[in-house]
DNA sequence: GAAGATATTATGTCTGCACATAATGCCGAG
DNA sequence: CTCGGCATTATGTGCAGACATAATATCTTC
């Protein structure tokens, strides 16, 4: 049976895809859509909309729905506590708290958070481990603003999780790069100094505040992979 | 003024980050929360419906809406054409097609895209330029049973366009990693050999027909970025 | 002919209603 | 007490109509 946006949704893919609506062209209105596929304006729109947060076509009020000349694709990557990402590979995961102190940060970091450079944060180094081998270095800033009076047990539960669980749903941006391992890197991570490491950078607010500053280098054949 | 799928979606998140609905619990129904706000069942559904896609809740039939536990939040990639990319940075796109040749694909390759590993593919390298410096180094594994009778003209349009193009709208996957510059990259990118590398692979199909096979191997100091 | 006001139009959103669907949980048969 | 079926219920989808919004096209005026 066809009807159902998602069956309109893959017969508008599929006249695109097919070259039978080429790059570039308006497609028809909503309205004639509907009169075609027999059904309501709202449920075309629900289609089209979809494909619109896709990047297959671009929609304008009174201009119309044309395809997209070059589409950028969109593609979803899902970020995971730390823990449950080693825990999905079927390994156990650890980790050890391996300093813990305030410091002024380096200006790089306070510009990227808004912050004064002569204000101190906490600087936190975790190693995660999975199945007891290094898994992922985290360096991180945090905004002392943000804490409780009484200063979480970082050793029992990682600075990770435990932002994840008390400081949940801010916003912030994430980065990933390549890098060679500093000399710092490669010992916690027991691998030759210079190795090329994938780097994960992130950084939070929440409503303007900020929240914390983490790189990940994670250890050798680490990858972050999805669907489009 | 409120009202608006939007600023419902906003005072929902608020409540969630504020923790006066904590990890875990279900929050109202669909129409006990369209009562409390003055708005129809539909416009509350709006809201939620972009909480759980952004995986902020979750949402069970007859079960109700839930706060995630462990939020894996989902951030949106924008895979843009090299040349888009490149001028996006302001800077002036080229590239060179350095070679361009049937082979056999290695084992990983040809199982990768369902293939025997007999069959002959197109194999080509391109070198795309920004302002005139080395950028990205393609190097492209291409199905010859997507081609046209005539090979386009790859030196005038590189692979990576022409494939958008008219190959558009494919599914596939994507993975980045990092890797250590192999002796052919670092001579095409001109960097030291075993230099830390930021590597996109991405392999390509269209109805169950394998497209291509394509691994970018992005210069010293590639970022992708995103916003949460 | 250029500039500004106005009409037109396609999408964006909302309402109120209806029925479909998938879990949940209760209830009764064994 | 256990198992299977059935009623309940929250979400998922759909429809028809309405108004809002933004951008284009046209018309008017100078």
């Amino acid at each position: 049976m066809i009807g159902g946006w998602e069956d309109i949704r893959a017969e508008v893919l599929r006249r695109i895809s097919t070259q039978e609506w080429p790059a570039g062209v308006l497609i028809p209105t909503e309205e004639a859509l509907a009169q075609e596929f027999g059904c309501a304006r709202a449920t075309v729109s629900r289609a089209l909309r979809e494909l619109a947060q896709a990047g297959v076509v671009e929609r304008r009020r009174k201009a119309g729905t044309r395809v997209a000349v070059l589409p950028v694709r969109r593609a979803t990557l899902e970020i995971p506590v730390i823990r449950q990402e080693v825990q999905a590979r079927g390994q156990a995961h650890g980790f050890q708290l391996l300093r813990a102190e305030r410091l002024a940060p380096p200006v790089p970091v306070a510009s990227r958070l808004g912050l004064a450079a002569q204000d101190p944060l906490w600087y936190l180094e975790t190693l995660h481990l999975a199945d007891g081998q290094p898994f992922v270095f985290e360096t991180r800033w945090l905004n002392p603003a943000i804490l409780p009076a009484v200063m979480p047990d970082f050793t029992a539960l990682s600075v990770n999780e435990w932002l994840v669980k008390n400081v949940s749903y801010a916003s912030g941006d994430i980065a990933f790069s390549a890098a060679a391992a500093t000399a710092r890197e490669a010992e916690v991570l027991g691998v030759a100094a210079g190795a090329a490491l994938f780097i994960t950078e992130r950084s939070t607010w929440r409503a303007e505040a900020a929240i914390t500053f983490v790189r990940l280098a994670h250890a050798p054949g680490y990858r972050v992979q999805t669907v489009v």
